[in-house]
DNA sequence: CTGAAAGCGCTAACAA
DNA sequence: TTGTTAGCGCTTTCAG
């Protein structure tokens, strides 16, 4: 097997010592030239690859950066969590997936072995608690979702215009003749979904017409609990003629629901839908829904999470990102 | 910022030397029922974890494993991934996701950061050209493709019985009448999707009828190059009446095609896929498919892993899941 | 500009 | 049963 060098082998095979090797390799200090031309041949002659470990131990981190994440096998995260992974790889930095499943205890958890592994970076997608102020000294970025407590000093926030997308789907509804309307949120509710809730109210509010308008909460943002949920609804008796939902997955359970019932979509029920995933647009009736744009949120974030990791100053501490309404065939 | 705590710490707190507290925590060589006891209270009081990255310098490897994949935004991956990772974690090692957009540039790069990192062991998933002999020492688990060259030791296969899948399929479709088919698949084609292949012709050719047998080869999995490639196919003029595709999206892109063209599914034309990804279930007409059981792939993966790690003897080298034909509305 | 040497936190001989 | 100590491979003073 292809032998690991050490930078001890290097210095021997260069005839300098492992100190100026190490200068060569970070680039800091002073060397000659030609000492660094007769190092770089010998490393790359060899193919060398500086052991991540005990560089680490001197320094305190790894190029490794920690992606903490309720579900990667929602399309939304790993749209993120892909680019993210492809543009961090750039950078030099690897990225370990921590899939909470929503469990705060598996959070913590995972918050510790990161810890223990002296990873550089944490990126935070969507729900779980948040890192609390010194728990864990390191750079945070945030995506969709705010911390619950006060904002530590070393992290950024990163969210669509939640509430401007709230606002976008409540209005297609009323302007597409919806009078009750029916807003579909699971009741975990992290901030993103509460800024929805705002705009969906900020929506109603403005038409000045005489809406009625009722929450139905499920437990999660899964398919079958929107499906479940709607069903529930109907089948508890109550009416309505529009449906704004948290997710497009809650959006697709919702028509199926609808379908089950023979309630027809878009002329007896308007919906939807939130994130513009892919099956959304395939789907029996493709989903009218509010696009989130993820490559513009996961080049963000890497963005800051660089700035942060070289201690330069972020412009701001918390980003917006605009939103689309993407009309397709469940709203006239 | 609470402040690490190093193995020497705890043994002056515990008035031990270095030596037993890192017994105590590795649970190997000898000590006293009291001594265990006292570490044990100072380590839980004060919170310690140990540095792995010490560690990992010692013994020259982290309780990482490394995980290389085609594309995490894919379902059917995305869902092994998940459950590798939380099966993975309960054994005590994070993951760390590779990416790889079936760039062999991409796999080897990552290749030499895992190698850098000292991780345990890796998982390749589908794709990919595969770890060479003696590249990199360490523990293997292909899923969902064998390597291309000889299999190195320490590594194990798991795929699904894609010949098995690929007759189930292509036995429904005839078995539905179907008389003139198209194979769907992407021209990359790793193991499964050539093993699928002979299982096709395995039914086509039991079937003792007249069949007709053509194949459309397109680009990649995606949505969009299985639609294009129907749409050219049959803008060229050919007709069939059934079509066995390589996974369950180029399946949803076929028929969209198909509906684009305004042939009717299962009238005219019949359709299966192969997956079972979510999508399938809930599309305009719910797809037919071979499910693949992406849980016990995982889990087996997971425990064949550990195997390899301990130095366990693993009982075969080559693990065949059975796959299960799902039947909806694209056969009649 | 370069080298010698200390030490990051841990494990594993080797002694006691 | 426990302690002492030598590194693992690297970075980083401190001298030269």
């Amino acid at each position: 097997m292809k032998q690991k060098l050490s930078i001890k082998a290097i210095s021997e095979l260069s005839k300098v010592s492992v100190a100026t090797v190490s200068r060569v390799i970070n680039q800091n200090g002073r060397f000659s030239a030609e000492t660094e031309r007769r190092v770089k041949e010998v490393i790359a002659q060899y193919g060398y690859v500086p052991n991540m470990l005990a560089r680490g131990l001197r320094t305190n981190q790894l190029p490794i950066i920690g992606i903490i994440v309720p579900d990667i096998t929602n399309e939304f995260f790993a749209q993120i969590v892909l680019d993210m992974q492809m543009l961090l790889f750039d950078h030099g930095y690897s990225v370990t997936i921590c899939n909470t499943n929503e469990s705060e205890e598996l959070e913590r958890m995972h918050l510790k072995a990161l810890g223990s592994h002296n990873v550089s970076g944490l990126v935070y997608i969507s729900g779980g608690r948040g890192i609390e102020e010194n728990e864990l000294d390191l750079p945070v970025v945030y995506i969709d979702r705010r911390p619950k407590g006060r904002q530590t000093t070393r992290s950024v926030v990163i969210e669509s215009d939640n509430e401007q997308g709230g606002y976008l789907a409540t209005n297609e509804l009323i302007r597409c003749g919806c009078r009750k309307l029916v807003l579909l949120i699971d009741q975990f509710g992290p901030s993103s979904r509460m800024d929805r809730l705002r705009g969906y109210e900020k929506a109603v509010h403005e038409s000045a017409l005489s809406m009625e308008v009722s929450l139905v909460e499920v437990t999660s943002v899964s398919y079958q609990d929107a499906y479940d949920g709607i069903i529930r609804y109907m089948d508890a008796g109550k009416t309505f003629d529009g449906i704004a939902c948290g997710t497009d997955w809650m959006a697709i359970g919702a028509l199926s629901a609808l379908r089950e019932r023979g309630v027809r979509v878009p002329q007896d029920v308007q919906v939807v839908g939130f994130d513009d995933i892919s099956t959304a647009s395939i789907f029996a009736i493709p989903v009218t829904t509010i696009r989130q744009d993820t490559k513009a949120m996961a080049s963000l974030a890497v963005e800051q999470m660089m700035k942060l990791l070289e201690g330069l100053p972020v412009e701001r501490s918390q980003w917006i990102l605009p939103v689309e309404l993407v009309k397709r065939s469940t709203t006239r």
